[in-house]
DNA sequence: GTTGAGTGCAACCAAAGGTTGCGAAAGGTG
DNA sequence: CACCTTTCGCAACCTTTGGTTGCACTCAAC
């Protein structure tokens, strides 16, 4: 069985931009596509439509202020976010883990049976 | 100080697709791009570009049998892709912490000063 | 009012994921 | 051997997504 996670979750923190944007906005506080977009190597274009993306999944959420929109993070969603992020780092783990214990039951048996 | 991953590996877990087939091959075995196309939504040359992708970023690898070619996982690689993404998670996973308790400091110094 | 910073919208470009079509190599079978 | 099937790789093409530039709008401040 395949594991269950949130695609749209998944392939908003999977870019390397928007990973970068919530560091950002945890590290230091509500911010506008202005403000990181100078902390960032892409146009305030490409972080607002970055911006877009993590609101539509609701990892952040907009709060017009006069003529800004300050941006923060939903704290709740992201706690989701990274339960689902360790929950598929278990299930590899877990795998991998068990590949391994049946590779030395193998090899023990080989040995054995080998002398 | 943004979070330090390798956004290669990083873009090479994100597509559902890819993680799906990692799944694939961690429970079933090696597998060709054939087979695995058989239990996925895609085409086998789309499985094909995947396991390219895979393969470059080293998270898998190629066992020419004949004329098919069996693709594997790479342990020690899943586990350090496995390594990146719980470090991410508890990174955010410390700072959402972090929020908490301040946002609690700020709530009990008003809730004293306020009577 | 005018000026300047911050925003949103539209057009355009390049890269990535996906598809179809085709030709080549390896295995099975008459 | 000849034939047919399976698997594969390559090329052309389409669509979506991340990125850019350009322009018009709003709101605050002078």
């Amino acid at each position: 069985m395949s594991t269950v996670v949130d695609d749209e979750l998944w392939s908003a923190i999977g870019d390397p931009i928007r990973r970068t944007m919530i560091d950002l906005l945890l590290s230091d506080g509500p911010g506008t596509a202005t403000s990181l977009s100078r902390q960032l190597p892409v146009t305030r274009q490409a972080v607002s439509k970055h911006l877009a993306v993590l609101d539509r999944v609701g990892l952040i959420h907009a709060e017009p202020a006069g003529r800004e929109r300050h941006y923060q993070v939903d704290e709740a969603q992201l706690a989701r976010a990274v339960a689902q992020l360790s929950a598929v780092g278990s299930t590899w783990d877990a795998r991998l883990r068990r590949i391994k214990r049946i590779a030395e039951t193998v090899e023990r048996h080989r040995t054995n049976e080998g002398s």
